[in-house]
DNA sequence: CCCGTCTCTAAACCCAGGTTCATTACGGCG
DNA sequence: CGCCGTAATGAACCTGGGTTTAGAGACGGG
């Protein structure tokens, strides 16, 4: 099982996929923001794809009481988008915040949409990362059903240490369902337990 | 947000377009199973579509400690399948079981695949299904990581009344992701509050 | 009709995480 | 250099869920 922070191939064969065509409809216009920068806020209903090419993005969920769950990061190279203003409406939407500068590239959905359909190449990029997004939702579901926090954490650090190190404290907690101060206990004890 | 029980016709288009195609070739069957009764076990590796016409089944993973947690039900009517061979091997599979009598068809998954190639009107639906899911697992996962199992248990009450008379309430408990005995504590609890 | 079996509820105790407040460590920035 | 805002840790207390055990109904089979 994994937690759904690798970041694969897909998303990178995706952005290559629609390079030639965001540029030859002169949509390929590269961005960037400093960090702590929001690229969308759950609010907008924004729907565009966002096609990150360098930097570190987290994706937020705020809830009525006004706290912050991490949904996921988006390390380097990575595609995303929010899910619309009927979603944002329904409180369903998330945020994009920069956690480093970033640099990338946004898209109308409706643009890569007729560029699928007209494009096999495109076509098959977006099956394979939809795919790929598919199957880490799943694990992201079994991880957050069937473990602990505590669970969680190791996994993590076993199969995501690189990306750890990038990674605030206190967003990482808000990733792995607890707050920071559960967070900071958890690494506490499992260091005592590695020692003892 | 929902949490993923209600139907939908998402499915039911599917089942509606794939019939002709699986008569044509012969592979349309339909079996029954009685209550209680796998159609596939987590270990199978069974990556086979299965159409339920009828009756009510649970998805559940299957810790190494050997606790069960529902995954989703599917009632009635409705599409899934399981992980494939890799996946199971990787622990990251999950086993349907009946909690009802039930109808249902079983098809390769690469004939689904090859069909949908074939049929423009199949793909849509397949396409239309993908989106559900998605949508679906977007808002599991944000029950799962924004909400306290009360919570959950509020909002499935009041958004799935039907469906849940229709559950075992251990199976209700995996599903929110708590043992039935905190379950039934919580049930208690909002009784009370209730007439208090 | 009785007897297992299964499901749900209840009660007692334990513990991980939440909450709050205080303290320390780290970076800008005047 | 000292100041301040932020992030992380530490400690004390509370609470909700886990665990275990027991008991009450419901159901099916003999």
């Amino acid at each position: 099982m994994n937690l759904g922070l690798e970041t694969g191939d897909a998303a990178p064969a995706l952005i290559a996929a629609l390079r030639p065509r965001a540029e030859e409809a002169r949509l390929w216009a590269e961005r960037t923001l400093p960090k702590g920068a929001p690229i969308f806020a759950a609010a907008d209903g924004s729907d565009d794809v966002v096609l990150l090419l360098s930097g570190l993005v987290k994706l937020v969920y705020t809830t009525e009481a006004g706290e912050d769950w991490v949904k996921s990061f988006i390390l380097d190279q990575g595609v995303f988008s929010g899910r619309g203003a009927a979603d944002a409406a329904a409180g369903e939407g998330y945020g994009a915040v920069c956690l480093e500068p970033c640099r990338f590239v946004r898209l109308p959905r409706s643009f890569v949409e007729r560029s699928a359909a007209a494009d096999d190449n495109l076509r098959a990029a977006c099956a394979a990362f939809a795919a790929w997004v598919l199957a880490r939702k799943q694990a992201r579901e079994a991880a957050l059903l069937t473990m602990s926090p505590e669970a969680r954490y190791r996994m993590l650090r076993t199969g995501a240490a690189a990306a750890l190190a990038r990674l605030p404290q206190g967003d990482v907690a808000r990733f792995l369902g607890v707050t920071p101060v559960a967070f900071s206990r958890i690494k506490r004890r499992l260091q005592a337990d590695r020692q003892g």
